[in-house]
DNA sequence: GCACATAGTTACCTGAAAGGAACCGCCATG
DNA sequence: CATGGCGGTTCCTTTCAGGTAACTATGTGC
């Protein structure tokens, strides 16, 4: 994120969009929304993210107040993580834009196809 | 926008995501959605884009059907670019996302604050 | 007492994206 | 005839997000 840095324009959607822009925070955010969910199992869910990304993602969004940390004593300890209220409402903003996203990702796709096909890659 | 490859998942959302998240793409469309503007009109309201970037990101939008370009047939040739109704629904659906971050953004910072208050940047 | 799970952290590396600067042809005005 | 605007492209360098892998510490079960 840090080459957002170097624009010294501050917009509160930069904000926003430097946070779920990355490759995995949507997709925590996502799983997260269907309910309170340990470490591990996120990482099994998720399948393809990196221990190290899944934490870093998390820790982000702890950091924001999207997400809340919960260690439960159990043992050994588990912890849970959950959306907050602000996670959860970030997510039905996001759902809005998925939204848009679904209903016109065939026209999306229908375009790039046809400026692909004009500018065939010139070898 | 290429590390997104490496995810094996094919979710609509990120396909706007990896459109909208990068850093210039949003002032872009937020800018046009106020009318049409020409190519050297924009890096001059965008100021911190370079002409390389403005072009890449100009180029991206019109290949996904967001922003359509047209040449006018003034001497010399000017070229206009101007979001398309495609790219005038995304931008309703930005600003959706824009007003949450708005309203959310002091709670965020102070999250933020918080957090790193209890985290000290060890040295 | 060895292996495995839970929940991470740390160090190192790389590939792709962003930045910078120069260059292009074209036109027009001084 | 050269300087400047227009609308880009090309090349080079740097940055950094993300991947890999190893290591931590605690606890449980075979």
């Amino acid at each position: 994120m840090g080459r957002r840095r170097a624009l010294e324009y501050d917009c509160a959607i930069r904000d926003v969009l430097d946070r779920i822009g990355d490759a995995w925070s949507v997709l925590v955010i996502m799983e997260l929304s269907k309910g309170p969910c340990r470490f591990n199992a996120l990482r099994r869910v998720i399948e393809a993210i990196s221990q190290r990304m899944l934490s870093v993602t998390l820790r982000n969004l702890e950091r924001d107040g999207l997400v809340s940390r919960q260690v439960l004593d159990t043992s050994p300890p588990q912890v849970e993580y959950s959306l907050t209220q602000r996670g959860a409402s970030l997510h039905g903003a996001i759902s809005h834009l998925a939204h848009w996203a679904e209903t016109h990702q065939p026209g999306i796709r229908t375009s790039r196809a046809a400026y692909d096909a004009k500018e065939p890659i010139a070898s």
